[in-house]
DNA sequence: CTGTTAGCGCATTCAT
DNA sequence: ATGAATGCGCTAACAG
C-alpha cells in the first residue's frame, strides 16, 4: 500500500504538498497540483482514513439512529440523509435502535467513542421526556419526534395538526363514533392523539383512544376488540403505518365490508395502501423533505454549533381514498 | 477529554498496561487489572477509535452493501447482520447502493479506504458478472445474488427450486397460461425464471415470462399488457415483492376477480400480502437466517483467510393463500 | 509557494 | 508481570 511519502517521492516534493493537494487546500501552485495527482494516481494512492482522522481530529462522519428501520418512513427519510451527507463529504453512520431505548444508548455511545461530526436521531420516548442536546459532545438534530419543550434542533411532522384534519375529515363525511388506535412509545403518537381528541372535542364527540406498542399484531388485537364491543365505532383511525396495517388485519379477518360499515384512516402513504380494497386515506409524510431539512439543520449547527435551537415543522397532506367515503345513514 | 496515559497515571501503572487490560490481553496482574479499570471508570475514559485503529491497523468494522434498503428482504437481512456483528465486537456501516453499479463502485471504494475487516454485498447483475473475491483487498461475502459460477463466498436462497415449486403448485391447482414478470437486474431473477420455465417445460406448457426493472410501476404495466391480451393468463407470478405489488395493483384496477379470473402469486411474505383481497400465495425467505449465515460466514472467512470458498444455500418456504385456489374450468 | 518537523493517541515491541 | 520507547500515517504549524 502506498503511503504519503511514496506519492511524495514520485512527484519529487514535500508530503506537505501532498496532504496540502490530496484535502484540496489552496496555496498549492497548479504544476505541483498536477503532479501530485499524477503521482496519487499512478501508484493507486488512497489516504489512511484512520490516520487523517487521528491527525485530524476530525471524522466527517454523521451517525442516522433510527428508531426502526423497517418502518418505511425511515427508511426513505434515511435515503435522502445519505444522498445529501454524501454530497457534503460527510459518510453515514446507519444505526437501529429498534424502539429500544438500551439500543439507542449503545448507539449514542458509539457515535461518542466514534467521534462523529454530529447525529441525526428518532429517540425512544423514554430518552426524549430528558433529551437536551447540550448533554451530548456532538450536535443532535432530532428527526419525527420532539416535544415542544424539547432544547434541540428538531424536523417534524405537523402532527397535532395532522391528526386533526385527518379526524376532522372523518367527521365532515359522517362518521361520528371514531375511534383512535395509537402508538403510545413515541411522543409523535401523542400528538397525533392530541389532534384527534381536539378534533372530536370541537365536534361534540366523545373520544375512544387506544394507546398501543407500535406493534402490528397488538392494533390487530385491539381493533377486533373494539368491532366485537356492542357499539362498535363506524371509522377506525390509526397514528402510524403499522397499526394501520393492523387494523386492515383486523377489518379482513372479520369481513367487515369497508367503508360501509366500517371507514379507515391512517397515517403514512404506504405502497400497500391504496392496493387494499377500497383504498385508504391517509395522511402523507413528507419523508424526504424531512431527510433533507434534518441534515441541512445538522450541517448548519455543525457549521455554527452555538447558534439558536431551530425547528422544521412540516406539514402532512391529506390523501383522500375509497377508505373514508360518505357515510349513508338511514333517515331518521 | 482523558488519555490512555491520564488512566495510567491515575492508576499507577504504565500506558502499556493500561492498553493490555482495555484489550482484554493476558499477562497482567488482577490487582492491576482492577486498578486500572476503577481508574478508567472514574475518569470516564473511552479509547480513541482513530488511534487505536492506525496503531493496530484493524477497524473491527464490517460493510454491509445492500442493492435496495426499501426492499424489506433487505432490511430484516440487515438486523440480523447488524445484531451478530456487535455481539462479536464488530461495528456495521450500512450502506444502500440503490440498484446503481456507480453508487456500488462508491460504496466498495468506501470500504476500502475504511480498510474493513469485511463486507456483505448483495451485487448489481453488472458487478456480480465479473465477481471474484479475490479482486478486492478484504474478504467479501455475497448474499442473496450469486451465480453458479462465482468464485467467492455466498448466502442464497434456492431460486430455481422456489420458483419451480411455486410454478408446480400453481400447475397442480389448474392454471396453464401462467405468466411470469421478474426482475432482470438481478441473478436472483434470472434464477427464478429458469426454476419457472423448467417447471413449464415439465408439464408441456408454453412459458410466457417478461423481463423487467425491479420497479413496481413496471410490472403493474406488464401485468395490465398481460391482461388485455387476446388471450389473457390465467395466472400471473412475481419474481419478487416489489413486482407483486405491482401485479396486484394492475388486478384491482382492472377488478377482475382473483382467483376466480387471474390467480397471483409471488416472493417475499410482505405484512401486506395477506391483506389484499384473498391473500397471496409466495415463496417467503428465511431473511433472517439468511443474514445469520452471511456474517457467520464472513467472520470464519476473517478468521481464515484461504479457505475453501463456501456456499450456504437456503429452501424457500411456500404459503397458500387465496390467490391460487383450485381453478373452476367448465366441463367440455 | 514549499519543505521540515512535531505530534495526534494508541498498541506493541523489547527490555527488565 | 511490567515499563520505556517506538512509530502507525497523516495534518498543521512553522520556517523559509
Amino acid at each position: 500500500m502506498a503511503r504519503i511519502i511514496d506519492v511524495a517521492k514520485h512527484a519529487g516534493v514535500s508530503v506537505a504538498s501532498v496532504s496540502r493537494v490530496l484535502s484540496g487546500l489552496p496555496g498549492v501552485s497548479e504544476d505541483t497540483r498536477a503532479r501530485v495527482q499524477a503521482a496519487a494516481k499512478a501508484l493507486n494512492y488512497r489516504p489512511d482514513l484512520a490516520a487523517r482522522r487521528l491527525r485530524s481530529r476530525r471524522t466527517d462522519t454523521i451517525g442516522l439512529i433510527v428508531s426502526d428501520i423497517r418502518n418505511p418512513f425511515f427508511t426513505e427519510v434515511s435515503r435522502a440523509v445519505e444522498d445529501m451527507a454524501y454530497e457534503h463529504g460527510q459518510r453515514v453512520i446507519l444505526c437501529n435502535a429498534d424502539e429500544d431505548p438500551e439500543k439507542e444508548a449503545f448507539y449514542l455511545e458509539l457515535m461518542h467513542n466514534e467521534n462523529v461530526s454530529g447525529v441525526i436521531l428518532s429517540p425512544t420516548l423514554q430518552l426524549l421526556s430528558q433529551f437536551r442536546a447540550s448533554d451530548y459532545t456532538f450536535p443532535v438534530v432530532l428527526v419525527d419526534r420532539c416535544e415542544r419543550s424539547t432544547e434541540a434542533d428538531a424536523v417534524v411532522l405537523d402532527n397535532v395538526d395532522a391528526a386533526y384534519r385527518l379526524t376532522e375529515h372523518l367527521i365532515e363525511r359522517g362518521h361520528r363514533r371514531i375511534a383512535f388506535l395509537y402508538g403510545a412509545g413515541s411522543a409523535t403518537g401523542q400528538q397525533r392523539n392530541e389532534g384527534y381528541s381536539l378534533a372530536m372535542a370541537r365536534a361534540g364527540l366523545a373520544a375512544q383512544a387506544s394507546a398501543l406498542r407500535p406493534v402490528v399484531a397488538d392494533a390487530r388485537d385491539a381493533a377486533l376488540e373494539l368491532l366485537a364491543g356492542r357499539q362498535p365505532p363506524e371509522a377506525l383511525m390509526a397514528s402510524n403505518g403499522l397499526l394501520l396495517l393492523g387494523v386492515a388485519e383486523a377489518v379482513r379477518e372479520l369481513g367487515l365490508p369497508c367503508p360501509e360499515r366500517i371507514a379507515v384512516a391512517g397515517f403514512d402513504d404506504l405502497p400497500w395502501v391504496r392496493l387494499v380494497d377500497p383504498g385508504f386515506t391517509v395522511i402523507a409524510q413528507p419523508t424526504y423533505d424531512i431527510g433533507h431539512a434534518a441534515i441541512e439543520l445538522l450541517l448548519q449547527r455543525i457549521a455554527q454549533p452555538s447558534q439558536a435551537v431551530r425547528r422544521v415543522v412540516l406539514r402532512g397532506e391529506l390523501i383522500v381514498r375509497g377508505s373514508t367515503a360518505q357515510r349513508v345513514t338511514a333517515p331518521a
